[in-house]
DNA sequence: GTCGTCTTTGAAAGCGTTTTCAGAAAACGT
DNA sequence: ACGTTTTCTGAAAACGCTTTCAAAGACGAC
């Protein structure tokens, strides 16, 4: 590799001016610059980013860590992200959590030991002691998840209100017979919009007891099999919300297999709005999660001086997608 | 930040001590050795990658380019490279090349600049020539692209034999009029596999004349429109192979609109096998491009020395998955 | 012609490590 | 008790860059 050094010496001047006319910090006289400039070209000379790195205290890093990559929700964060940090010349450095706390452990300390700018993290398994202990005072915005401490570092999605909206949404088509197809692990997103799923049922006087409930792994296979259940347990179901789109996506399958027409016989509703409902048949009918434009939020908080922030919510509010999976109740029909 | 001067002073010894603890390089008397531990822990002292990087001229990081990170394609190569590169102990440093000359150089620069140990480049725009260029004599290697010159460092898949194991297969399910569904850039992939496709037709007798064929861009969108055309066009057509799995997508839900039953009454096939095609309805009978071990691959043809490297193919070469969306034709179902 | 001011430049220190080199101390053999 | 080997340690150089500092010239004012 050519350093700098190589290129003084080709341009017959030390060091420093070249790293002058590199950073265009101070002013060198136009025949030195140029000189320096052809000598670069000449040597095809790439400035070492870890050089500078270790001597400016910055490395130009923005640290990310998910569950998965292969999980598109993860994917549309990660787009969001590397969008933006290009935008202000960074660069995303990735790592996998998958829902460990070993790993997600691992993985913060690698981002760390590399000296990243920022971080911003997803974080399942960690605990939120272990995870402020972990971070420490470097910058870090935390995605998904609502720690009250650091707050102002937090960027999350009201998961109430979207089982809310989602289940009201249910019930002004005229449905009242609607089953709840969610994670058997006790996760606050699950908890939250089933709640909020409640809470819905609750105003139109449903209580638990009339509710079918099933749980299983937050896999399409999951949904799959928690509908198989669920519509064999309670035949008068009309509609089934699930926990996500993912499992709504196992959902329909069960319904084809029943050769249900839909959504004229049976109505499902997800929660996301992952790439994947587009291509669900019938698509699928959700709630939009802006994952993506939570991403571009928080690089933007990390790179933005706080006062030119243009201030805006913490929490990122639900919005209906209506598309096909959804239909008003028409008793009778099935 | 502490440093290792911070801890050789509070276990009152030489920062050379420190460094060797750290390394575990050479022997160091216990009491000293102890000392040493004891205050890195206490200083919760995490050794500095940035300047390890530079003395050690290894980064530990592993450079990837991939087109777009919300695409279920790239999400499967990038998980295969990360839990491989985590087994070395390399980080992943990914990037998006968005189907964009100008932003693959900027980014493959980016990432050379960051003195990344070897990088994993999966480019659609750039030329051969350009690639070359641009990756000097770096560790490299080309993914999903076969470049003669640097054959040893490509690892890619046979298109060619995908297309035609698809239409194999359709054919041996007693179709013979068979619709195709392709990409309207001309990229080799879709060449291939159209070429491929051909290929298996006309060993049974069927020239181009006879075959339908629709463009359109590489989306689901597209997939659906050009389905709509073929559809209008060619009335007595009983099968449909598109050029990979999302395409097929789309396709499907043109097929769904004109409520056929599927697949007794058509039949639909995809190349890829992502992550979706297990959603669709029908489940996606496909060809699978084993991506994610590619991205395994690549790390390992990394990270493993030469000479204990079971030598293996380059050239992945594509098995039929069998889901439901291919029948036997019946004749007259329809 | 002398002085002060400005511009441009190179030398050198420093960023946080690893590693080489040589010296000190300990262990060993006779 | 004395040389010799071995073990352990610290000083210092190096990695490739940025930045401070001070010196050298250039220039204008008096």
């Amino acid at each position: 590799m050519t350093t700098i050094k190589d290129v003084a010496e080709r341009a017959q001047v030390s060091i420093s001016t070249v790293s002058r006319v590199l950073t265009g910090s101070t002013r060198v006289a136009d025949v030195k610059s140029e000189a320096v400039r052809k000598a670069m070209a000449e040597l095809n000379y790439q400035p070492n980013a870890v050089a500078r790195a270790l001597v400016g205290q910055r490395t130009g890093m923005l640290g990310l860590m998910v569950n998965s990559f292969a999980d598109p929700f993860f994917g549309a964060l990660m787009s969001g992200v590397e969008q933006e940090a290009r935008l202000h010349g960074m660069q995303v450095i990735a790592t996998e959590g998958h829902h460990d706390r070993g790993r997600e452990r691992d993985a913060l300390c690698s981002l760390l030991a590399r000296r990243c700018d920022a971080l911003i993290i997803h974080a399942l398994s960690l605990s939120d002691t272990e995870l402020l202990e972990l971070i420490g005072n470097n910058t870090v915005i935390v995605v998904n998840r609502h720690i009250p401490v650091i707050e102002d570092r937090c960027l999350w999605f009201d998961n109430f209100q979207a089982g809310y909206m989602a289940a009201g949404y249910l019930l002004e088509c005229g449905h009242s017979q609607i089953g709840w197809i969610g994670r058997n692990e006790d996760i606050p997103d699950n908890r939250d919009r089933f709640a909020g799923f409640m809470a819905a049922m609750a105003e139109h006087g449903l209580v638990l007891d009339d509710i079918a409930v099933e749980l299983a792994p937050g896999t399409a296979a999951g949904g799959y099999q928690a509908a198989c259940r669920l519509l064999s347990k309670h035949p008068k179901l009309s509609a089934i919300q699930a926990y996500n789109d993912v499992m709504a996506g196992g959902c329909l399958r069960a319904l084809h297999e029943r050769n249900l027409r839909l959504p004229e016989e049976f109505s499902v509703m997800g929660i996301d709005d992952v790439y994947l409902s587009e291509y669900l048949y019938p698509q699928l009918t959700t709630i939009r999660y802006p994952i993506e434009t939570i991403g571009q939020r928080a690089v933007q908080m990390i790179c933005t001086p706080c006062d030119q922030l243009r201030s805006s919510e913490s929490c990122f509010q639900p919005t209906l997608i209506e598309r096909v999976s959804v239909s008003q109740f028409s008793p009778g029909t099935r």
